[in-house]
DNA sequence: CACGTTCCGTACAGTACTGTACGGTCCATC
DNA sequence: GATGGACCGTACAGTACTGTACGGAACGTG
């Protein structure tokens, strides 16, 4: 397993990151986990806070455009929204990455991603909302409270996977979910 | 400022966690922030994480409990899931102590509480929609899709305040997510 | 005002990480 | 089969933290 690649780096950074945070994605314990020293990591990156910008770089791009592009190809604007929470919820993007990234929002590298890829994900909803009737603002607040959800969700399973077993895998609560964040009632505000 | 009570470390300790997560209920760091030396510390902890077991303890015990107790005076159902959410979301227990939490989740020290309080919340959530009229597993769907919300709504405020103005204090958006957790849809699974 | 308790400062040892410098190894290519 | 670039190991210096040990100051009570 030797002679890595940058991109092993990147890859083995993420999942660094999914599980113990920003913290986590630290030089030694990952040259360790990938069966060399440190020798290797400052070959290919300048520092540590380098491979951290590149691994999230990498993440922007991969994660969130895909799943939207994906969706986008679909006709029906209720479809759309269905398909979407489908796909989010049951194939996590990268693994718990997400909720890592939220908690750790203050960190300079990881918000102007984080706030790049939340403003894209609400509007990108807001024009689904949009698209079935909703009203301009109407369907603003409604993406933000979709989106709410799916953060939480997301974010549930990771922390309390036993003690909630709705948000990890339950058919009918998933089922629950999706046709509640695809049928939003009509309030007015 | 000197002559600290053991009640001081607990709540600078709680500060630093909503701040920094887990990471940042250091000795050292709190120790300088209450302008006193780490001997002071060692003199009321064992170590360093008993105060963190401490601090989550007093969480515990005043953060949830203490909402339950407020919301369950009220008698309408409807009313008590209104009030529920209004307090939960604007008064934010413990000032973006939540996301840390929920981040941390994997921290053996962390993860007991967490549990905990998650299923209490729920529990007490199910049993409020029950009261609204949903029968017994639409209720707990009901329940688990909204404290997702709830989750997501306060980790979102933290993550990316200025982004998403929606979860950061305006008005409408606010009464419009009350309203939507307060009256789910009847969705037939 | 002595005196024990409560609280804090300081010094020491130990751990885990970041960067840097440089020497060495593997490998394609000519 | 030598040569140069890609890749890795090792050693050194520096930083930030955890615990422990112990001496001493501050304070209330007799």
């Amino acid at each position: 397993m030797a002679r890595l690649s940058k991109q092993d780096w990147l890859t083995a950074a993420l999942a660094a990151l999914a599980e113990g945070g920003v913290g986590a994605v630290a030089v030694v314990p990952l040259a360790q986990r990938l069966g060399v020293t440190r020798g290797s990591f400052y070959w290919h990156f300048a520092d540590r806070q380098a491979l951290l910008r590149e691994a999230l770089e990498w993440w922007e791009q991969q994660g969130t455009l895909a799943v939207i592009d994906r969706v986008a190809a679909l006709t029906d604007p209720r479809a759309k929204l269905r398909s979407l929470f489908e796909i989010a919820i049951t194939e996590d993007p990268a693994g718990g990455l997400e909720p890592a990234l939220v908690a750790h929002a203050d960190d300079p590298t990881v918000a102007p991603v984080l706030r790049r890829v939340t403003e894209r994900r609400v509007a990108f909803l807001t024009d689904l909302y949009a698209g079935i009737g909703l009203p301009a603002a109407h369907a603003r607040h409604q993406a933000a409270v979709a989106y709410a959800t799916y953060v939480g969700w997301v974010q549930l399973r990771r922390a309390v996977p036993g003690t909630l077993p709705e948000v990890a895998g339950d058919e009918d609560a998933l089922a629950y979910l999706v046709e509640s964040l695809a049928n939003p009632r009509l309030i007015e505000p």
